[in-house]
DNA sequence: GGTCACGTTTACGTAAGCGTAAAAGATAGT
DNA sequence: ACTATCTTTTACGCTTACGTAAACGTGACC
């Protein structure tokens, strides 16, 4: 499972010129987010590519900087994909839907604009309803198939007991046969 | 979404010979259980290649005939695929191992073959376990998604009453010009 | 200023998981 | 026997999600 080259990860901690005048605080390099997240560089690459991360501030040098809000924006795609499912092409359309909503209203009290809004969000209502849907199906499925793996769980230690019991009965008669 | 030829579904429910003298009771066709469970018959095809699914016993004619335990085999290969994200050659893995343990033992009480089956069953133990920690982290994960997304729900309601009265009190004013 | 680990872009490669068409045979109904 | 609807195998194609190498620049350190 180990990705990229083997990287064995060593010094490098420079602050040398940031180019978006970031204020620099808990920003971190391509291989840090790599290591944080197990993913490869390759692949945080690749999502930027698709826009799934919007372009990260850079270094002077050109060395992508990852602000905590990239890492954070960056573990929810992984929950999308990884705890729903989805394609990366559902992750984009999800998440750029979700980015759109989240100013509370600019307040241009102009009546078609409104109701433009409105629509849009209810769209976005019904899309995170759907989804909220989707994962409730798929909790209540998974708890099925917990209790199924519990249950066979408790069966195969079960039959270990027994098994360990023939077990030690085999070896007691055998011993006893030299006793 | 629609997958394989439009099939607009038909009559065809034959008791033509059955070539593995099996009994016949709750037998389904390749059509029938990909309507039952969403996948192409390409994809059954393709799962029994894989030999995910044991061939299925054929009609006289060769037409592949599902028995519901077939069909249970396929659910269950399903939601590890779908609930847990494994892929198709883990999932061969997996139900290998599950099969494997399914004979009570043929109760030979040969010390060796005892041993032999003990260690045997310890690693299927361990690996069920493993499995029902992925499947315990993932429901905790979820669990938290669920959270945020119910959060943000009703984060997005609130805000369309908001804008809702923000309409309706621009429609009244509206109104009340030509009052 | 040399070195070394880390980073950059560009581009071809690949494995999994099917899709899709082609050509043909099977079943049931008329 | 004819037809409509299912099924069969064979085989090439395709998309997603990266892997992997090549060639080269950068940042910090001695």
């Amino acid at each position: 499972m180990v990705k990229d080259k083997p990287q064995p990860l060593a010094p490098l901690r420079m602050v040398g010129t940031v180019e978006s005048a970031a204020p620099d605080g808990e920003y971190l390099q391509i291989g840090e987010v790599a290591a944080l997240t197990g993913l490869t560089q390759r692949t945080l690459r690749y999502y930027e590519e698709l826009q799934l991360l919007d372009p990260p501030t850079r270094l002077a040098g050109g060395f992508r900087l990852y602000s905590p809000a990239d890492v954070a924006r960056l573990r929810h795609i992984l929950r999308l994909k990884g705890l729903l499912g989805f394609s990366l092409a559902e992750v984009k359309a999800i998440i750029n839907a979700e980015e759109v909503q989240l100013r509370p209203t600019p307040n241009p009290t102009d009546a078609a604009t409104v109701r433009r809004r409105l629509t849009q969000l209810d769209h976005v209502i019904a899309n995170t309803a759907g989804q909220l849907d989707l994962l409730d199906r798929k909790l209540t499925d998974m708890t099925q198939l917990r209790a199924d793996l519990a249950t066979r769980l408790h069966d195969l230690s079960a039959q270990r007991t027994t098994l360990q019991a023939e077990h030690d009965g085999a070896q007691v008669s055998a011993a006893s046969e030299y006793a």
